[in-house]
Parts: C-alpha cells; sequence; structure tokens
DNA sequence: CTCATATTCCACAGATCTATGGATAACAGA
DNA sequence: TCTGTTATCCATAGATCTGTGGAATATGAG
C-alpha cells in the first residue's frame, strides 16, 4: 500500500505558483504592480510613473497578464491595465511586510530618505476613524487625482502632494492634517507630512496607507471631489 | 520647486523588494518555503523530501537566506533551516491565495488530484473550535510528526497519513473525524477523509491548514503527543 | 481610405539563473 | 589525529530572462 501518488500533478501546482513569483521578481513589476494596485493607468502612464521605456513596459505588462495578476481594458486606442482582484493588493502588502520586518535594507533606506520625519507617532486607522467622527481632523490623500477618484478614504480631501504649497490656503490652520498615501513604501505622505510642519501646521502621516485601509474594511469613497473650493 | 528626489534611493527599495521575490520565483524553493513554514528541518531532510539533489537544495537555501526569509540552527554537523517570522507564512499564504483566485489551473489540478473528495463542506475555523469544546469530534493532524511537534492545533491529535490505517483502530467509530494538514495547496488532509470514508467514518477537512489556524491567533501546541495510546 | 496614436509583436545580444559533480569545510566520535 | 557525516563552495555548460529598436496591429478621426 506504500504508493506515492500524484508526483507530476504536484510539480505542476507550484509551476503554476512560480507563474506568480515570476511577477515579483523584478523591481521594475512590483514597481507596476504597486501603482495598479492604487489604479487603473494606461501603458503609457505606467511607462512614464516608472521610467520605462514603452516597449519594456508593455513587455513586463504581458508578463503579469499571463500570471494573470492584471487584467486589461480597452477604450479607444489605448489600454487600461488594472490589478486582477483584491487577493493581488493582499500579496503585495504582505511582500512588502516581509520585506520590512526581514531586511534591514529597507528600513534604512526609508530612514535615509526622510520617511522618519513622517514616520514617527503616526496615526492609527482606528484613531482616525474616531477622530473623523469627532471631526477635529482633516484627512488629505496627497496621490495623484487618479488614484483618489478610483477610492479614497471616505471623506478625505484630495490635495496631491505636488500642489501642496500652491493650496496650502485651502486648510484651515488650527485643524490638525492627517496624510495619507499608497502605503507603507510610499514616501508622498510623509514628504507631505514635512512640508506641513514647516509651515507651520499640525500634521501627522496615516500608519500605512490605501491598501491596507481597504483590506480593514474600513469605509472607501470613489469618484472625483465634489466641490473644489471649500473643503473646510 | 519641481525637484524629483530620491530617484537612486527608490529604485533600490524595489531592488530590495526584488530580492524577496527571488525566492519564489521558482517552484522547488516555494514547495521548500512551505515544509519550512511548518516545521525546522535540516538540509538533508528537506532535499528528500522535495526531491532535490543535496548540492541543489543547498544552493537555493542559500539563495532564501541571503534574502533572510529562513535561518539555520547548527546541531552538530547539520543544520536546520526555519521561515525566519510569522510574515514569511502569512506571505507565502498570499501567495497561495492570490494563485488558487486567479489561476484556474491551480483549481484544476486540485481537482484532478482528488482534492476535491474532501474538499466538499469543510469544516470552519469557528465551527471546530465550538464542536471541539463541546467535546463532539476528534481533531486528526495527519501531517509528519515533526511538524506536529513543531506546533498543532490544541487537542489536535497526531496521525500521520502513512499509519492511517494501521491505527484506524485508536479512532471511535461513533465520533467525526475533521482532518488537517498543511494548507489549501497540501493533499494530506483530503487523502486522509477519502480513506477514512472508505473505512465507513465520518470525516471532513478543516478549512485551510496549520498556517492559516496560526494567523487567526487560534490556540496551538507544541510538543509531541502526551500518551502514545488512548487519544479516546 | 489614409493618417496618427497607442500597443503589441519579434528577433537578438547581453546578462542572469540553474543543476551538477568534485573539492572543501565543519563537526563528532574513536 | 584520523574517519565518516553533513553541508557549503566552486566552476561551468545550458537554459531563461531583459532591454531594445523596428515592424506589425488595432482603433478613431478626417
Amino acid at each position: 500500500m506504500e504508493y506515492e501518488p500524484w508526483l507530476g500533478e504536484r510539480d505542476d501546482l507550484y509551476e503554476q505558483l512560480a507563474r506568480i513569483g515570476k511577477v515579483v521578481v523584478h523591481p521594475k513589476r512590483i514597481e507596476l504592480l504597486e501603482l495598479l494596485c492604487q489604479a487603473e493607468r494606461s501603458v503609457e502612464a505606467l511607462a512614464a510613473a516608472t521610467g520605462l521605456k514603452l516597449t519594456t513596459a508593455s513587455a513586463h505588462l504581458q508578463v503579469m497578464r499571463q500570471a494573470r495578476v492584471v487584467t486589461t481594458r480597452r477604450e479607444g486606442t489605448r489600454v487600461y491595465y488594472r490589478a486582477a482582484g483584491a487577493e493581488v493588493c493582499r500579496f503585495v502588502t504582505a511582500l512588502g511586510d516581509l520585506a520590512r520586518a526581514r531586511l534591514a535594507e529597507v528600513e534604512q533606506i526609508l530612514r535615509d530618505i526622510g520617511a522618519a520625519d513622517g514616520e514617527a507617532e503616526r496615526v492609527t486607522r482606528s484613531e482616525l476613524l474616531a477622530r473623523v467622527r469627532a471631526g477635529d481632523v482633516v484627512v488629505l490623500d496627497v496621490r495623484p487625482p487618479e488614484e483618489y477618484e478610483a477610492g479614497h478614504i471616505s471623506g478625505a480631501v484630495s490635495l496631491p502632494l505636488e500642489h501642496l504649497e500652491a493650496r496650502l490656503f485651502e486648510l484651515d490652520p488650527d485643524v490638525e492634517v492627517v496624510a495619507y498615501c499608497r502605503g507603507p513604501l510610499c514616501l508622498l505622505a510623509p514628504q507631505a507630512v514635512a512640508r506641513l510642519r514647516s509651515a507651520g501646521r499640525r500634521a501627522r502621516c496615516l500608519e500605512d496607507g490605501m491598501p491596507e485601509w481597504r483590506q480593514a474594511r474600513l469605509p472607501v469613497t470613489t469618484g472625483a471631489q465634489a466641490s473644489r473650493r471649500s473643503p473646510r
């Protein structure tokens, strides 16, 4: 009765898992995937955002599509890519968590880069939720507008980092600001907080970012900002 | 004021993430990692379990160690490898979830292989917990004994699949059996359930396996079985 | 139908990865 | 110290992956 069944099939199984592993073996593919977890984008936009040549970006996207971690939607002459499901974002999040936990280099880079400035005393999700309900903070989404529109923390105001100084006047100086971005490896929110503080405002970062907020099943809103003026 | 800071550092960051991605690009490395999430093992044991030559297995393990997803412990002339932390198991779990969700091939293989037999009507973790407390099921850990000793569901009985028939008499025929193994991609529990049923017993699989039970922070016990006889 | 735009396909050179056998290193026991 | 066991290191041939420019496709506008 000693039989070792399904040897070939077991190998096939791991072969399939490796199809997905292949997606995260290349730095640029990870970068692409992280972007796609925030919002869908055209090939051109993805190439620009990651600094890849168009054909190279397309090639990477094909690899990811073959592994079915991304899907596409055609609109006229352009093709929009997006993450194929929530599991994709969870996987990318788990990768980031693992890297932060095990690779001292990652924390070191984040420190060098100045993420440390805003890093201290981050706001927890539950604290933010409570204080938003109490109405004594402004939540700032500092990602690009497309990403805000694809899904943001309910009640958050869109103020892309690049417009921070120009639109500073929109923010009530007496209300503390909580900024968030793409996640713990994204630098937008820490930079925003640093700049806000140097402008004399009270500001902190949210722990993690949008994907984690989603994964915690906290309230998310999609669509553009209602009124552009008076986000008071 | 238009400056694009830290370009190099950002690339470094993704380079680091890719170090971890590299670990899961090779089917055998995924297989090794999954084993290491269950219990520590010597190089020799790992090579045997995965069907790799010793030197090849060692080479793969070096890659994984460089990425710091595994660590080692020396005991006399042999070296035991183990997963470097809980994040590693979460990452592997996320990979498996993603593969199951997105790759129809994976589900197909699981079906072909007969995992489907025990697949239907799996027991949920919370149901199991309740029924264990009520005392009307036997929980069976069908993994190899080392893995049982490294951590098992509290109250579970160790009965490795290979000894199932020989030790069937130890199980009370009137009590339903719930079997579990390494996770949703592991075939031990489904096989055990199939065999138990063909022996006329009532038996079901637990949803998922040990890592997921741990991740749910449910009670885990380590160490060998107290009394070998009378696990009634 | 023709043109312009956005993507994908293709072929290829250069880089990287993998499996393997033989040599080397670390250790325990006699 | 010598020997056997377990694991790592090393060199290498063969396979796979990447980036790239140029050609081919698909779509929408005239």
